[in-house]
RNA sequence: GCGACCGUAGCUCAGUGGAUAGAGCAUUGGUCUUCGGAACCAAGUGUCGGGGGUUCGAGUCCCUCCGGUCGCGCCA
C-alpha cells in the first residue's frame, strides 16, 4: 500500500477504535475550504445525525478521544468546528514517500488492482483514403492515455484501430480513380489528391454548373450509378475493385505510420470495418429473425429499441433497402467478434461526441442480441473549431492536417531552443537539437488535447496549442530537465540518506504532490479523464519549482541535507517521468 | 419536437454533496551577481447563465427556463 493510503487508512482505523463512530460514517477527504491547513478532514454532519448529537460535539469527542502511536503517519486531529483536521507527520511522510518512490521506479503508480482484466480500447480510427487531422488527432492522444492508464492499473489492454475502410465512399473513390487516375507521389500527398479526386467526381455526380471550372463533359454518364456499381463490386471481391481498394489501405497506413511514430502511438491490433465483412450476414439474420426489428422489403427497421437505461431509441436501419449494409451493421458484428475473440470485460470507443447517439444504438441491440456481456463505453470527446467558431473542414479549407501541425510545433520548440542557446542557457548538440525540439512540440500539441476534460469543444488557438508556460508540457518538461540537471551536478547520489530532514514546507508540499500519483491513476482511470493526470503533473512541476525556489540542492546547508535533497530530486524526476509517460509525452533530460 | 454535452474571473479552464469557489493566460508590482528566468513571489476583479426545489449543507443532485455545440431510418 501506499503511503498516503497508509495515512488516510490509519485514521480510519484510530477512529473505528475510539468507538464513537460508525465507518459507514466516515467520509475523509481533502479539505476544499480555502486556507484550511489539514491533509485530510473528517466531517461530522452524518455521524452528529447517527448519535443524535451535534456535529461540533461529535468533532470535540473524537478528536479527544484518538490516539496515534508515535512513529505514525499522523501527526495531530485538530477540532475546526464540525471538523476533524488531521495533518501529516512531515518526517515519516518524507522517507516514507521517497521510499515508495524509488521502490516503485518506472512503476511508481502502479498497481494490479485490474487483476489481468481485459479492456479493449478503440481509438484513432482514421478513415482510409484521407489524412488525418485535428479531428483524429484528439481521439489518438485521449485514447492512448486511456489505455495507457488501465495498462498501469493491470489491466490486459487491447489497443485497436478500427480503420474506416468500408461503405460507400470506396466506389466513388475506385470509381474516380479509374477515370481520372492513380495520383503519383507517397504520403500525405498522394492522399490529398485521392481527396481532390474525389471532391472532383462527387462535384460532376451532382450535375455541377458546366460553367464551373472543375465541369467535365463527361458528366452525362450517370456517375452515381458508376459509383454504387463498384461500391458492390469492392464487396462481392471484384478483382480490379480490391486490387484499388488495397493500394488505398496501404498507401493510407504508410502515410499514417510517422504520425503515428512521431506520436509515440502503437496498436496491437488494426482491423479495418471490412475485416467483419463475413460476419455481417449472420448479424442482418440474428437481427431480422429477432422481435426486436421489422421488415420493409429487405430494410430491417428497429424501432423503440430502449437503451440501458430503458429509454426509447430513435429508429434506425441495419440493413438497407438494397440489401446492403451500414455503419452500424459492421460495429455490432465488430462487438460479437471481439466478445468471441477475446471475452473482455470492457469495450471502450473513443469516439466524437456527434456519435453519441449511433453507440448507445450500437450498444443497446448488441446487448439486446445478446452479443456481450462487456461493459460497453463511448468516451466522446468535443468537436474542433476555428477561431471564428467555424467548424474545421477541407471544403471550407479552414483544415489543419496532422503531420502540418505536428511539423509547426517542432519548429517554433526549435526556435525557442535555439535563442535559449545562443542566451547561454542551455548546452545542446547540434544533432540533439532536432530531436528534443520535436519532442518538446509533439509534447505541446499532445498536451493541449490532454490537459482539459474532453468532452468541452475546443477551439484552434496555435498560440495556446503550442504555449511554452504555464500550464503546458513544455513547462512539465522544463522541470523534469532542471531536476536531471540538478543531478548531473550532484555527481553520484549516496544510497542512505535521512528523509527525516526534509521538513521544510516547500519540501513537504512537493512530497504531499509526489504522494497523490497512485490515487491519481485511479481517479483519472476511473473517470476516463486523462486531465486529471495532467493537472497532477502540473500541480507537482509547480511544488517543484516552488522547492527549487526556496531550497538549494547543491549549496544545502549541510551535507546530510543535500543528500536528502537530492533524493527528492530524484523522485520529482522519476514521478514527472512516470506521469508524462502515461500520456505518451516524453520527458528530455536537456532541453 | 425529442435527445446528448457544455455554461464558473476579461480569455482558456479545474472544482464528481462539506468550511472563506481556485489555476493558467492577460494586467500591475516585486524577486534575480541563480542548482538552467520556459522560473518564483505578490496584488486584484466572480449575480458559479436565470428561477424554483431536495438537504444540516448545493458551483456540484432534481425540476424548469435561457444561451451555445451536436445528433435524430437507408453516409461513416
Amino acid at each position: 500500500m501506499y503511503t498516503f493510503a497508509r495515512f488516510e487508512q490509519a485514521i480510519r482505523e484510530a477512529l473505528l477504535a475510539t468507538n464513537l463512530i460508525n465507518a459507514a460514517d466516515i467520509d475523509l477527504g481533502a479539505p476544499k475550504a480555502a486556507g484550511v491547513q489539514a491533509d485530510l478532514a473528517l466531517p461530522c454532519f452524518r455521524s452528529a445525525k447517527t448519535r443524535g448529537s451535534n456535529p461540533a460535539q461529535v468533532a470535540q469527542e473524537l478528536a479527544a478521544a484518538l490516539q496515534f502511536a508515535p512513529d505514525s503517519l499522523v501527526a495531530s486531529a485538530t477540532v475546526s468546528g464540525p471538523y476533524v483536521n488531521f495533518n501529516l507527520n512531515p518526517q515519516a511522510f518524507a522517507k516514507a514517500v521517497l521510499a515508495d518512490v524509488q521502490a516503485g521506479g518506472a512503476t511508481y503508480g502502479s498497481s494490479s488492482k485490474g487483476n489481468q482484466r481485459k479492456v479493449i480500447v478503440e481509438y484513432s480510427s482514421p478513415n482510409i483514403a484521407k489524412r488525418m487531422h485535428v479531428g483524429h488527432i484528439r481521439s489518438t492522444i485521449i485514447g492512448q492515455a486511456i489505455a495507457n492508464l488501465y495498462q498501469r492499473l493491470g489491466y490486459e489492454v487491447i489497443r485497436d484501430n478500427h480503420l474506416g475502410d468500408y461503405g460507400k465512399q470506396f466506389g466513388v473513390n475506385i470509381a474516380a480513380t479509374i477515370r481520372f487516375g492513380k495520383p503519383e507521389g507517397e504520403g500525405e500527398a498522394v492522399l490529398a489528391a485521392i481527396e481532390e479526386q474525389y471532391k472532383r467526381y462527387n462535384l460532376l455526380m451532382k450535375g455541377a454548373n458546366p460553367d464551373d471550372a472543375d465541369y467535365d463533359p463527361d458528366a452525362e454518364v450517370d456517375l452515381d450509378d458508376e459509383a454504387r456499381a463498384w461500391s458492390l463490386k469492392l464487396e462481392q471481391g471484384d478483382p480490379q475493385a480490391i486490387e484499388l481498394w488495397q493500394w488505398m489501405v496501404d498507401l493510407t497506413k504508410t502515410a499514417n505510420q510517422p504520425n503515428y511514430d512521431r506520436l509515440g502511438v502503437q496498436f496491437d491490433v488494426q482491423h479495418g470495418e471490412s475485416f467483419y465483412k463475413d460476419m455481417l450476414d449472420e448479424i442482418i439474420s440474428d437481427a431480422g429473425e429477432s422481435e426486436l426489428a421489422e421488415r420493409d422489403g429487405k430494410a430491417i427497421i428497429v424501432k423503440d429499441l430502449p437503451d440501458h437505461r430503458g429509454k426509447k431509441l430513435p429508429t434506425f436501419l441495419i440493413q438497407r433497402s438494397d440489401g446492403g449494409t451500414l455503419y452500424i451493421t459492421r460495429d455490432i458484428a465488430t462487438i460479437k467478434y471481439r466478445e468471441q475473440t477475446y471475452n473482455p470485460d470492457a469495450m471502450i470507443y473513443i469516439v466524437g461526441q456527434p456519435q453519441e447517439l449511433h453507440f448507445r444504438q450500437t450498444f443497446a441491440i448488441s446487448k439486446a442480441l445478446g452479443y456481450t456481456d462487456a461493459e460497453l463505453i463511448h468516451i466522446s470527446f468535443g468537436t474542433v473549431f476555428d477561431a471564428q467558431g467555424q467548424p474545421l473542414s477541407t471544403r471550407k479549407g479552414n483544415m489543419i492536417y496532422l503531420e502540418t501541425l505536428l511539423d509547426e510545433a517542432r519548429n517554433r520548440a526549435k526556435a525557442l531552443i535555439e535563442q535559449k542557446m545562443s542566451e547561454g542557457k542551455t548546452q545542446l548538440t547540434a544533432d540533439l537539437i532536432d530531436h528534443v525540439a520535436e519532442q518538446v512540440g509533439v509534447g505541446a500539441v499532445m498536451y493541449n488535447d490532454l490537459y482539459q476534460d474532453t468532452k468541452r469543444n475546443i477551439t484552434v488557438d496555435w498560440d495556446r496549442m503550442l504555449a511554452f508556460e504555464g500550464n503546458s508540457s513544455p513547462y512539465l518538461q522544463y522541470m523534469h530537465a532542471r531536476c536531471c540537471s540538478i543531478l548531473r551536478d550532484f555527481g553520484e547520489l549516496p544510497a542512505s540518506y535521512d528523509g527525516s530532514l526534509l521538513s521544510h514546507p516547500a519540501e513537504t508540499g512537493l512530497l504531499k504532490e509526489l504522494a497523490r500519483l497512485p490515487q491519481i491513476i485511479e481517479e483519472a482511470a476511473a473517470r476516463y479523464a486523462p486531465f486529471v493526470v495532467a493537472d497532477w503533473l502540473y500541480a507537482t512541476a509547480r511544488a517543484f519549482s516552488a522547492f527549487y525556489d526556496a531550497c538549494s540542492v547543491l549549496k544545502a546547508e549541510t551535507p546530510e541535507l543535500r543528500v536528502a535533497r537530492g533524493h527528492i530530486v530524484a523522485a520529482t524526476a522519476q514521478a514527472l517521468r512516470n506521469g508524462l509517460s502515461l500520456l505518451s509525452i516524453a520527458a528530455p533530460e536537456r532541453m
